[in-house]
DNA sequence: CGGCATCCACCTAGATACTG
DNA sequence: CAGTATCTAGGTGGATGCCG
């Protein structure tokens, strides 16, 4: 898939331009699930499908296929199968995944520790937007 | 908007759990342009509606209004009218804002810097998926 | 157990046109 | 300049059911 973006042609990459295959990945970071997979992986422990699943909190199968698809696409991931009856599938983060892993749990750690000034901030504008724009300053 | 989801009966918060506001927090953060909006700004420099939207090749101005929209009511940013003529908007990020901004700016730093590490995984894996399963070893 | 196939609802983002 | 309004297409995620 070329996407006619020449890394040579712009001394170095950008995220802000627009066909900058960094974007690519980017994108993928912000998948809903992406980021709770590479945290849920990210002590190097590997897990299986179904402890995958339960961990993530209301994801799907089928979602939470394709997000590690595309994650060992990325080679972020690897996938092991055991061909085993019944089947053993285990996923762990390659030294890639582990790096963006330590880098997101910076910021579900802090989503946690800032979770109440960011509600509080939410009903604070939504109260101010509720009220008639009483006077203009 | 009540969730019915209380802090104090859960001994602290999880992003893993499904109704946990924290996830909102991380589904701000997955939107496609976000995490530009948050980068962009990050050094402090206020920024003018159009220079934003310069910056961030390919977004239109309706979303860009979204996302700027979403980001102040989460607190993570300010808007500023300066009732000029023409009108002038600056929008800065609060301390909240570059808090996430800093966190986020060091994975695109890191997406820039490993961005030929990705490719190269995804088109090894692509050509993988391509050719025959020729032996299953 | 760990998927894949199918169908569907939503919603986001994009294009376009218009306004204070 | 800095938006808003409207419409639409595509994709993401979700529910269900079947298979190796």
């Amino acid at each position: 898939m070329d996407t006619g973006f020449d890394l040579r042609e712009h001394g170095g990459v950008d995220v802000f331009l627009r066909d900058c295959p960094t974007r690519a990945v980017l994108e993928l970071i912000a998948g809903k699930w992406t980021m709770l997979v590479l945290v849920a992986l990210e002590d190097g422990r590997p897990m299986r499908f179904a402890e995958l699943r339960r961990r993530l909190d209301g994801v799907t199968a089928k979602v939470l296929t394709g997000t590690l698809r595309a994650l060992e696409r990325e080679g972020l991931l690897t996938r092991a199968v055991y061909p085993t009856v019944p089947p053993r599938v285990e996923y762990r983060l390659t030294a890639l995944g582990r790096e963006v892993g330590g880098l997101l749990q910076g910021i579900t750690d802090w989503a946690q520790a800032n979770v109440a000034a960011v509600v509080a901030a939410r009903e604070e504008f939504d109260e101010r937007a509720a009220r008639p724009p009483a006077a203009v300053e």
